[in-house]
DNA sequence: GAACACATAATTGTATACAATACAAGAAGA
DNA sequence: TCTTCTTGTATTGTATACAATTATGTGTTC
């Protein structure tokens, strides 16, 4: 982890918001990985803080679950389990779908165009062969749906299972299923557009469950490959 | 608030979770109620910390939003508004039907022991005119629930809305409708212990309607009496 | 060469000191 | 009397110092 990857242009005035969101972005668009070493002094060099402030940014991501905190091990990006992996993805198949319907009432036009504004975007992100912005922009995606929806408490759980995603993403994405989306958040965006909450709802979960299914989640030898096998490569 | 209020029998090894639980325990039972300031200064004589250890934990809590930190303004318990109080009940008729649903699926003899033994214990509460107590019990009836189902990522979810709704229902509840629920968590162990996955959210979902509609969370005039109004009686 | 013990370094946990901000009371002026 | 300004006090924000714990590296023994 060297200071272009978590520095974005930030010379003065760093909070313990500030640093929580770099550092939230920064795993969000995978510059840095599940099990990165998040050490105190090294951070606080970074941002030019003291640990006390690095520390109340730490505790912060840890509460979403972003960062893994142990008592006197220090912090490291989280590492989701396969349980955990499942369990998020099945939350949100829970929520997004229902916001999505409300979403799809109360869009207005302005909302509309900020979400197409998105998905323009992530189309260059992919064509600037940047796929860890394109993957956050696409998060971004779900998290205002969630907000158009109006229900910010809803929206704030979303925003947190998004971000979890992302680093399950990082953890368990395979890439034979790469045709992805591309077309999915634009149907989205035409349901929302015509106020068709049947739709919207449907596309909604039926995007969840391919996302869902286009994650290696199959049960592995995890932490203990048998060391036979791992050695006789 | 007094030495008292806060704490229970804690003379050695404050950590700031243990603070933040005590402290949440007190905001569950009402003991300190939205609104009140919580001084650096004086939980950590309380606790015998220092406020490094205080500020962790108001933190830890400011995420659950259970306590409203502003910067160089302290930490107060929260006071959740009437938008947020139907946001928080809105989620859980989102969230707990289904997990309701899921748990009538795996609930165990022993679960259902344990769920019984929480009701009685808060009938008990009830009989001994400790209401507070009854309704930190009938919080984590629900948390139960969600932990039943296995899901702890929404379990997680389930559970700072409860610890929310104490906050709410302190703030909103109408004593008139003291006829509330007694029987509503009865029938639901019914419907669990005897897997009829149906009637367990059928009852939650109506369970949930009940305690949102027994709140008057009619518009009021908030936060400007008018003074003329206030300083009239 | 492997396993252990010990010393040393690095890192985190906590307390304290100082700086910055907000709040309250009182003084000066209109 | 009311307004406004000033000053003092209390409280929070941040940095630093020290304590406790963990990680590392070296030598020793088998």
């Amino acid at each position: 982890m060297t200071r272009t990857t978590l520095l974005p242009a930030m010379q003065n005035a760093a909070t313990s918001d500030t640093i929580a969101q770099a550092l939230s972005l920064a795993i969000h668009e995978h510059r840095i990985t599940p099990g990165t070493k998040l050490g105190e002094d090294e951070l606080a060099e970074i941002y030019g803080v003291s640990r006390t402030v690095v520390r109340a940014s730490l505790q912060s991501l840890s509460h979403l679950k972003l960062v893994d905190i142990r008592r006197n091990k220090g912090a490291r990006v989280a590492s989701p389990s396969l349980t955990e992996a499942h369990e998020v993805f099945e939350a949100r198949e829970l929520l997004e779908p229902r916001t999505a319907r409300s979403a799809a009432k109360l869009a207005t036009p302005s909302d509309i165009a900020l979400l197409e504004r998105h998905i323009n975007e992530e189309h260059a992100a992919l064509d600037t062969a940047d796929p860890g912005r394109a993957l956050y922009l696409s998060g971004l995606f779900h998290t205002e749906i969630a907000r158009i929806a109006n229900q910010g408490t809803i929206a704030g759980f979303i925003e947190t299972l998004v971000a979890r995603s992302s680093l399950i993403i990082a953890l368990y994405w395979r890439r034979e299923s790469a045709l992805c989306e591309k077309h999915a958040h634009h149907a989205l965006v035409r349901a929302l557009a015509d106020h068709d909450e049947e739709q919207a709802e449907a596309l909604m979960r039926s995007h969840l469950v391919d996302l869902h299914s286009a994650l290696d989640l199959r049960e592995r030898n995890s932490r203990a490959p048998s060391l036979k096998e791992a050695l006789s490569q």
